[in-house]
DNA sequence: AGCTATTTATAATC
DNA sequence: TGATTATAAATAGCT
């Protein structure tokens, strides 16, 4: 709408769809809760990205609730799609967590068996204190997954920087040569070469 | 946007009211799907007017489609039903609670079993945060049934403490008639009796 | 419904 | 990323 006209097919540049997305995105969503204001009406609206992220809104209540509205409405006028199966690619990680889970689950199960009202304050103690570690090890996994990252990064930034130097000397054996071949050159430029020349590049 | 400036509070003349509805719901929808197609965008929208009418989008697919995308997708994420912990006695606080950990456990369970490396990252911040929530709630809980216990000692420190004063007005009662019969005896003794020589019991 | 005068949204650009 | 700005779109107030 600005300084171009646009047309109505997908941007080819992810770059620019990239922008255009968050823009129009926003701007949505402004004139959805405007909608809903000014005419007292109640929107729901989800947006997934093309890369799976959702962005959504609901003006009235939850997405839930708005949702459940929505099934209520039209249930009979819209025929009913069959259950999608979901499919679970297991992981290290995810195989450490579970295990976790089925500890705790056994544990609640079984803290839960008998509920009186002391042993409830108990369970809810026991309970805290499990969610607790949980968050210990999610905050550990979290780190390590980050120094993982920064290991990598360093590696990279090693292998750069061990190329830099190569290039570095490279250039100034060709420059003397260079200034052999071309001895009447003022020789002083081409000797003078700074460290900021060289990009790392990534 | 045209003529007059916009004030972002319902309209209150109802005829202004449903003619703006009516354009800017055109509006709104013309640009979600002007945001699908530019972008590669998966868009549900749904729109309640005040009266109850359904205007509904769905840029892929149908709307079921999405929603179960949708609720496929935020399952786990909304901490779903911490809401109203308060109202529920001991037994039944711990039977929910029993459902939201299978909640929990099935979430966590979905999280795990779909991420890869970069998407792992933000679940675990998401799971970190439900956790906490988790965590939150069920200090809630705790404080809501200490409450209940002061709340019920209260109530029988007041019944014992007149229970208390009956007996003391009672032993007075006879020791009088006791004093009146055996006139010999020292009557100071039985008349001082210390409010420490009542137990409570449970 | 249509029609503008304006306000808004936003594409391109830095 | 975040601003800026010129311009396309949306639309409020009228018919």
């Amino acid at each position: 709408m600005a300084r171009g006209k646009v047309q109505l097919k997908r941007i080819e540049n992810p770059v620019h769809r990239q922008v255009t997305f968050c823009k129009r995105r926003a701007g949505l969503l402004k004139k959805a809760k405007e909608l809903s204001v000014l005419c007292d009406a109640e929107i729901g609206l989800f947006i997934f990205s093309a890369h799976g992220k959702l962005t959504e809104l609901a003006t009235k209540g939850t997405m839930q609730g708005l949702i459940e509205r929505y099934v209520k409405f039209t249930r009979g006028t819209h025929p009913e799609a069959p259950p999608q199966p979901l499919l679970l690619d297991a992981k290290e990680e995810s195989n450490v967590l579970k295990q976790e889970i089925q500890k705790l689950q056994k544990s609640i199960r079984y803290l839960f068996g008998v509920g009186n009202k002391t042993s409830t304050m108990d369970e809810l103690q026991v309970l805290e204190k499990n969610l607790e570690t949980w968050i210990y090890h999610i905050r550990s996994m979290k780190m390590n997954i980050m120094l993982q990252e920064i290991e990598a990064l360093k590696d990279k930034e090693g292998t750069l920087t061990e190329a830099n130097k190569y290039l570095h000397a490279k250039i100034v054996e060709n420059t003397a040569i260079h200034n052999l071949v071309q001895f009447s050159t003022d020789a002083s430029y081409p000797l003078i070469i700074q460290d900021g020349s060289f990009q790392l590049y990534q």
